[in-house]
DNA sequence: GTCTATACGTAGATAGAC
DNA sequence: GTCTATCTACGTATAGAC
């Protein structure tokens, strides 16, 4: 069944979405399943094969979903705002699964480590080439540091995601608000 | 030894700065402090009194930071770029204790979880208050949406420790640059 | 593929001696 | 206060039957 793996990965990012890598066990997943641990075991024999399944499952998401933004026939800034709103939704119930794993750093295996890098990276420059479009376009003044900027837009994006759990109150509008004045001054 | 309470504090501190909540041991504390676990379960007996002990540490260590920053005889705007350094520093050598525990917060037990969430509304309204005074100045806007805003600061700062530590490069100067400038517009 | 059984380590916690 | 000893629970992982 290939289609176990698949959904092995789903619930194990959920979990990481939820309670982060340190804090998920194999005992989660096969309950949710109906199975034993053995069998997750069958399918990924480490849990560190397991995470970096799932770090290669969110670049793959990630990845696609900025294709498709980039993709979008409509003005710069709404593909920013769409962007947003993407991002947001990658975080399922939880918070934002990169956020998560990076939070863990000090506690993953040093393959998962490299994944999440990457992963940070990839994400980061995405960002960046969008903002450095809306650069020439003159939506962001030419003055501003596109890499510092990207770096912020992340960090309200997740940050949003935080507070809306701890504080069991939803300020993504206003965030998304905010990070748009950001953006186009 | 009310000095050993003390010690053990700060150890499980940087722990959490660290790796955690949930990947943070009595053991690891016990061997760094060359006593036996046992020892660490007499000063506190469960895992979470201590993490209540550590939550009311950085709440206070908040308080004094926040009200030194707020008496300072500067400009607003050099008080908003000496909290923002003072809370840099908070992070020690992981990333901000509150957002690992924000992070691990479907894991800790909910006395802490409610610890947590009062030391969030705090460190927010604590911000609020300095760009509420930023705006009567004239620095922030009149349209600007202070909570948003202070959403989005707080963000920035610990967004630039979690990305400092991951991409092993501190990119902690232009963030604050970028954070000025989200606010003086 | 999934099961039972089991090994091995570690984590949180307690009892009682010193 | 700190120790030794010990308990119980759980987590990761493996062996071998079905």
């Amino acid at each position: 069944m290939e289609n176990r793996k698949t959904q092995i990965i789903e619930l194990a990012l959920d979990l990481i979405r939820e309670k982060g890598y340190v804090a998920f066990s194999y005992d989660d997943i096969s309950k949710q399943l109906g199975v034993t641990k053995a069998s997750i075991h069958y399918h990924f024999e480490r849990k560190e094969d397991l995470a970096v399944a799932v770090t290669d499952r969110i670049h793959q998401t990630l990845k696609s979903l900025m294709q498709s933004v980039k993709n979008e026939d409509v003005p710069t800034e709404e593909k920013i705002k769409n962007l947003i709103n993407k991002q947001l939704k990658l975080s399922g119930k939880g918070i934002c699964p990169i956020s998560s794993l990076q939070t863990d750093f000090e506690s993953i295996p040093e393959v998962v480590q490299l994944r999440v890098r990457e992963l940070s990276q990839f994400e980061l420059t995405g960002w960046m080439e969008l903002l450095g479009q809306a650069q020439v376009e003159g939506i962001v003044k030419s003055f501003v540091d596109i890499e510092a900027l990207a770096y912020a837009v992340l960090s309200c994006i997740k940050g949003s995601l935080q507070y809306k759990r701890v504080l069991e109150k939803d300020i993504t509008p206003q965030i998304m608000e905010q990070i748009v004045r950001m953006v186009k001054r």
